[in-house]
DNA sequence: GCTCATGTTCCCCT
DNA sequence: CAGGGGAACATGAG
């Protein structure tokens, strides 16, 4: 369930469970998983390495481990877990054994995956290029960003090299706050509309950072976002679920301008 | 059986 | 070159 705010969270584990521990072991389950690197290559290097605080970048998971670094991306259906036992489960792909638990990195579609990237080496040739991280976006830096950008405004926030973390689903959500519709034209907006989508951005993230998660309850429209027939938390109209920029969008054709 | 899925990449158009 | 559409990747869930 991967974007930007269950990345935090996940970090946050990470902080919590495993920095200043050394690894002990690699099992790679899946080796498909490991993405520029090999089992062997990557067990020597991590064997004995302590881990340092876990960093993030939009949805990469930065782990400095030895003398490197391991990047983690997750894909659509990947998480991070940490167990006290060694005991697998269902769609692990690889663990990391710890001096004192074990970090299993899971995904049932293998869409994500590890990079390992040594001292000295490149993070970029692994995540790409890569915007800021939309937690740290000022509504001045956010106006500038956009301000070079044409064509609609969801594939906009999804692209990954002008804010990094936002998906699908976060979007469609501070869209739906800053009742702005998905396929509004970026070079149209408004200064105010621009200032609520900005607004919007930090309430979304202020409201699901801490929890790992979008809310799912109350006037959030991830509440309703997998009934049949969803209708407006805010204002009862049915919503409507288009196709932009390839994603599935859910969006208020009353509210949203 | 069928459709859809919180992501990214690559190819082809415009 | 930038942006948009579509397919591919892999596999489970409804």
């Amino acid at each position: 369930m991967p974007e930007l705010v269950q990345v935090e969270g996940w970090r946050r584990l990470a902080a919590r469970r495993a920095r200043g521990r050394r690894v002990r072991a690699l099992r790679v389950l899946e080796p498909r998983v490991l993405r520029n690197v090999g089992a062997r290559t990557l067990a020597r290097s991590l064997r004995g390495a302590r881990l340092g605080p876990p960093r993030r970048h939009g949805k990469w998971l930065l782990l400095p481990a030895g003398q490197g670094l391991l990047a983690l991306h997750f894909g659509m259906s990947g998480s991070l877990s940490w167990s006290a036992d060694e005991r697998e489960e269902r769609y692990d792909r690889l663990l990391l054994v710890l001096e004192d638990g074990c970090l299993h990195y899971g995904s049932r579609r293998k869409l994500g995956g590890l990079w390992w990237i040594p001292r000295g080496g490149d993070l970029e040739e692994a995540t790409g290029a890569l915007g800021p991280d939309a937690s740290t976006l000022s509504a001045a830096r956010l106006r500038a960003l956009l301000g070079a950008r044409r064509g609609a405004l969801k594939p906009a926030l999804m692209d990954q090299a002008l804010v990094a973390g936002l998906g699908n689903e976060l979007v469609d959500e501070i869209l739906w706050r800053a009742r702005l519709r998905p396929t509004r034209a970026v070079a149209e907006l408004s200064r105010s509309e621009l200032d609520a989508l900005h607004g919007s951005l930090r309430a979304v993230l202020r409201a699901a950072l801490p929890l790992g998660d979008l809310p799912r309850e109350g006037r959030w429209l991830q509440a309703v976002r997998r009934e049949r027939a969803p209708r407006c938390p805010r204002c009862g109209a049915a919503l409507r679920r288009d196709r932009v920029g390839g994603r599935t969008s859910l969006w208020c054709p009353r509210e949203q301008r």
